[in-house]
DNA sequence: ATATCGATTATCT
DNA sequence: GATAATCGATATG
């Protein structure tokens, strides 16, 4: 189901949307959109999959052992990008939430592009032969980063509520319908938290895209 | 459709 | 030395 329409205004979120606990935050992105500015094209996609990290009981959240140099953006002000790589191969995007001087995020899982797609499919070394190559795109944490060509190096520490900024979110006026929620993927910690929060039936959104079963 | 596995590095024990 | 908020390739049902 491809739920988006492109808008041509989108007003940046102001910090207030984010110094609040990751849950609220998270469920509010969805639907937002994502900006990279400074591309040779613009790029935008629509947020329709992702994930709460906790500042205080949450065994899985990067933050839980406290304030090192990796994750210090997440105990700044809220609105900021947290990158990290992972698994020798891949950046993740967050965006730091809660008042400043408490830790919180959110991880961007998945996402739906609205704009740019020549130039995410160069950044991701593929080629879009059609619709159904699309999700391949931006669906999952690390190729949504390679498709926006975000960094440590780059893109660590900026303020995702301006959009003079190179990187920013924004609201386009789309208002989502259905949202699902179930625990988040590939942790050890807390597996059982039910964290992950994505558009419900949107094609893009990685991973499981139904309730978990109460098997057997 | 699910399962397994290698890649490759920052961080922590 | 082990692990990790992953992905892509390969194998098999």
């Amino acid at each position: 189901m491809t739920s988006s329409k492109p808008s041509a205004l989108i007003r940046p979120l102001d910090q207030a949307f984010f110094a609040r606990n990751p849950r609220p935050v998270a469920r509010g992105l969805l639907g937002k959109v994502l900006v990279r500015q400074d591309a040779p094209t613009p790029l935008t996609a629509r947020i329709v999959e992702v994930e709460a990290y906790l500042g205080a009981n949450d065994p899985a959240a990067h933050s839980a052992a406290g304030n090192t140099p990796r994750n210090s953006v997440l105990f700044g002000p809220p609105g900021h990008a947290y990158v990290y790589f992972i698994y020798g191969n891949h950046y993740c995007l967050n965006v730091s939430c809660e008042p400043e001087g408490r830790a919180g995020g959110v991880l961007f899982r998945a996402l739906e592009p609205l704009s740019g797609v020549e130039e995410m499919a160069r950044a991701r070394g593929i080629e879009i032969h059609s619709d159904k190559d699309l999700p391949k795109l931006t669906s999952g944490p690390g190729r949504l980063a390679a498709a926006f060509c975000i960094t440590r190096a780059r893109d660590n520490g900026i303020d995702l509520t301006s959009s003079a900024g190179s990187l920013w979110i924004g609201d386009d006026g789309y208002r989502s319908r259905g949202i699902s929620i179930t625990p988040r993927i590939g942790i050890t910690k807390a597996a059982e938290y039910p964290l992950r929060y994505f558009l419900t039936g949107n094609r893009f959104v990685s991973g499981p895209k139904t309730l978990p079963r109460v098997d057997k």
